[in-house]
Parts: structure tokens; sequence; C-alpha cells
DNA sequence: CGTTAGTGGTTCAACAAATGAACCGCGTTA
DNA sequence: TAACGCGGTTCATTTGTTGAACCACTAACG
């Protein structure tokens, strides 16, 4: 139901491992027929949400994205603000900062600042809805955001990313509860093998989280004498980015990350 | 013709001045029944591009803005680069920058940086198009960029914006060879009354402009004293973004700009 | 206090516009 | 040479889109 939205259903199938897709290929990921898959894109590309390489004739994500994303930043600014925060941190440990916002009642990606000073590093897929039971980001959600996030954790199926992925409820509420004490929360490879994540709550107005900030640190680097380094960074993102936010800090919110 | 391009086209009404619009103004804007009009916003909300204000029950650009800015810039890296390079020349000349690319045949905005040490400063509105002959960045691309945007000078109706807009092709051309003398071009107010822009091209592989970068200063700041200072750093963004995006300099190229 | 004009949102018959199987021409591979 | 995949086109079928009229509500106004 709804033409426009399976035409923009398309951009979905696009992503950082396969950022060029032909029509062929399109199609079939979606479930649709060449033809429809075409005037699809043709549509996307007349707005200049897509793009054709006139060379190998695949299409990418257009030009229209960022005036959008621009336009986007005026409405509810303060996504410009972050990413010099997370920049300035990113300098500061050397490992690649996630942004996650809930929107409606989904986890999503927001910003991402990749490190420039290794090349083994963590890349997350801008494009990927981040699971609340297999993420630092997800357990840290389910700590300080909204309560119908842990409400629904029994009726939602839980994917199993990993060996070391929670999938039994108990035991993540167990960890939830850890979590709301210690303040920050972290996964060592239960959404992907050989990454750790170190993740801190963003709060609302209403000091409720509305978002996170996670750093992602390879396995290789996530030593126990580099933790401190990252507790702290990761303590004063999650202040000054709640107050870039315009959100306000819990009184009972640890005022240091402790191991 | 495109349901789904006309759902799109709903976004082209959001602007910086009108970040927010309700449902019976956006159906007047876009000249849609109401019923439509309610049917595309809610398509395009589904995918997250727009989003509703549950109090005023208005419509904004929506979070999936960002997502897809985020893939755009995995499909042609660069532009985070480039804002990185324009941030810095912002803080040094303290006024606002202006990235602009040439797509499919019209110069669009690409990047805005707007400088946060001065209250009266340059806006400039991320989805406008803009105007070849009445802005410095429209007549460096003029210049510098390929050749059928000066041939088709005299079929297009060339818009007057303010009393010093050129809209004589004659003229036009003439400005457009000193400006390929001296590789900057500048607007003393042809496009809105009291801006100063000054722009330098950005080049691609085949050393013919890609687009250009350009600082606008409000006229009151404009004065010769401080027009040093933004050609040396108007120079040398030309060059680092030239590199930035892979591009070549011609050897023609003046190496410092003269007022 | 009733009137008017505005808002956001819904309904449903009429119809235009999306759909998909089959097709073409082309370049690769076997 | 033949078979396969690619991007793209055609056209009868039918599905989803359209818009006038409608409802409920709020704000301004004499």
């Amino acid at each position: 139901m709804g033409t426009a939205l399976n035409a923009l259903k398309m951009l979905e199938y696009f992503s950082s491992s396969q950022p060029e897709i032909g029509l062929s290929h399109i199609a079939r990921l979606a479930g649709l027929n060449k033809a429809t898959a075409l005037r699809h894109l043709r549509a996307l590309e007349e707005f200049g949400l897509i793009e054709q390489n006139p060379q190998t004739k695949s299409y990418a994500i257009g030009p229209a994205a960022l005036r959008l994303a621009a336009l986007r930043e005026i409405a509810k600014p303060g996504l410009d603000g972050a990413r010099q925060k997370m920049q300035a941190a990113m300098h500061e440990v050397g490992e690649s900062l996630h942004l996650t916002l809930l929107e409606k009642d989904t986890l999503q990606t927001a910003l991402v600042v990749e490190t420039t000073q290794h090349s083994v590093r963590v890349s997350l897929d801008p494009s990927e809805i981040i699971p609340v039971n297999a993420t630092a980001s997800g357990l840290c959600m389910l700590s300080f955001g909204p309560a119908f996030l842990l409400e629904r954790l029994e009726s939602d199926t839980l994917t199993r990313f990993t060996e070391a992925t929670m999938t039994d409820p108990k035991i993540i509420r167990d960890r939830v509860a850890q979590i709301g004490q210690a303040g920050w929360a972290n996964s060592n490879g239960s959404f992907e093998d050989g990454v750790f994540g170190y993740a801190a709550p963003i709060f609302g107005i209403d000091q409720i989280a509305i978002g996170t900030i996670a750093i992602a640190v390879p396995e290789i680097r996530a030593t126990s004498a580099r933790q401190p380094l990252i507790l702290t960074s990761l303590h004063t993102l999650s202040k000054d980015l709640t107050a870039n936010f315009g959100g306000q800090m819990p009184e009972t919110f640890p005022t240091e990350f402790h191991p």
C-alpha cells in the first residue's frame, strides 16, 4: 500500500558494503519486477535521491540526500554540534564513535565518526537498526530510556548474532539493572565478533535517555590499560551531548565511570 | 506522472525559513488535494523522511535524511573531508562558507558552514539552486566549468534579483573572461542586497571545475582591509578542496589571488 | 453566544496510473 | 554457437490513487 513508500523502500538496500547496485540486482532484493524497479529508480533519480553511474549503469544514493540532511539540521538542530564533540573525542581516544538516537520506537544510528588513526577500526553501517539485546547502546537504552523498551523485551524475538549474544530476557534484565548502577554499558563481541563496545546515555529534558553515545574498539586494542581513557571520554561525552541536545542528567547518575 | 515523484516533491517546500509546515499549508503549496497530500506525507513519514510534531501536528524533515546522507558519503566520499577544511577556514576568516557542486546541469549547495563568531552573518538555504548570473559561485562556474553552461547563457532567461544583478549575456561574458584571468569571482549584492560573495573553483580530474567554494560576507565587514585574508583563504581552499575531491588544478591557474 | 473560517483528518466512487510477463539488443561466458 | 545475464522497453490488465464532500475541533470575532 503506497507506491511512494515502495519506491522509497528501495533505498533501504543501499549500505556501506553495497553502495552501488544494478537494476536487476535491486529488483531481486526488493522483490519487484524489473520494470517497476526501474520506474521507481527513475523517480528517485529525478528527485536526486539516487544517481546512476554512467559507466557501470548501477545506482547509488544521490546528492539530494545531503540537501535533505542540511534541512533536517535546521528543523532539529544539534547534530552538527554533536559531530564536533565526537570528532574531538575521536582524536583523544583514537577510536570510532557512534551516536544513536531513539526514533519512534527503534534505535537508529544518527552519526558515525570513524577514527583516522588506525587502519583496523570498527565500521558501522549507518542504515542499520540497533538491536537492544546485542549492543552496548541497546543495553544502555534499556537502562535509561523509556520503559516501553524493557516491557516489550519478552514479546520481541531477540536475534542471536554471535556466541556472546544475550537472548534470555531474564539475564538481560539483570544486566540492565547493573548498567543502571554503573552508568555505562559494554558489549564484548555480542553483536559482532572482535568488536568491543562502550556506551553511555544521552538524556532528554525529562531525564529519560533519548539516545546513546558509543565507542567501538577492536578486540586487539580493548586492553584494560586503555579502559580508563575510554570511560572518562565516554562520561564527558554523555554529559556534553546531553547538554548539547538540551537535556538534563538525573541527579542519581554517577559522576564518573568505574570499570 | 509518477506518484512517488509527486510525494518526494513535497519535500521541496521545506526550507530554512519554513522548516515546519502544516497539512493544509503544504497541500496548498504543492497544489494537491489535502487527502493526497496526507497520503504522501504518511508514506514519507513511514520511511522517516519527514516526521510529525505531535504537539503542533505540523511536519518537518525526518531522521532518514541523515541516514541517507551518511550513505551518500560512503558512495561519494569527500564531503566529510571538505567540511573539516571549510570549518578550519571559517575559524580563520570568521565568515560563512558555501560549497556548491555541479549536479547534472544545475549548481547546487552541497555544504554550508556558518560562522559562529558574528551574529550578523550570511545564511544560505541549502535547498536553493544557485543562479549562474547573480552569484560569485555561478560566475566562477561559468569561467572554469564545462562549456555548456556558457553556451546556454543566451537561451536561458536570467532572473534579476537586485539592482546589481547582471542579466545581459554580453556583459556577463566580459566578466567571465576577467574571472578566468584572476582565478576568483566576486558578487557585490547581485544576488541579495548587503551580501558580498567571493568564490573560487574546485577542479575535477580533467581540470574543469566540478564546483566552487565561496565565502559570503555581510557588506558591513566587506572592507578592503579584510580582502587579503579572504583571498588567501579562498586560494588555499580552492587548492585543498581540488585535491580533496581528487582533481587537478590547471597549470595556468594563478598561484595567488589579487584584489 | 452563535457565526465564520481555519485547522487536521476521513470516506468512497470514479478513474488514471502502476504493474508485470514477455520482449529486445547487447556483452560475457562456455 | 548457444546460453545466460545484463539494462531497458512495451502494453493489456488491474490496482492503487485521486478529489469532492464530509466530520470534529479550535480560534477569532461581533
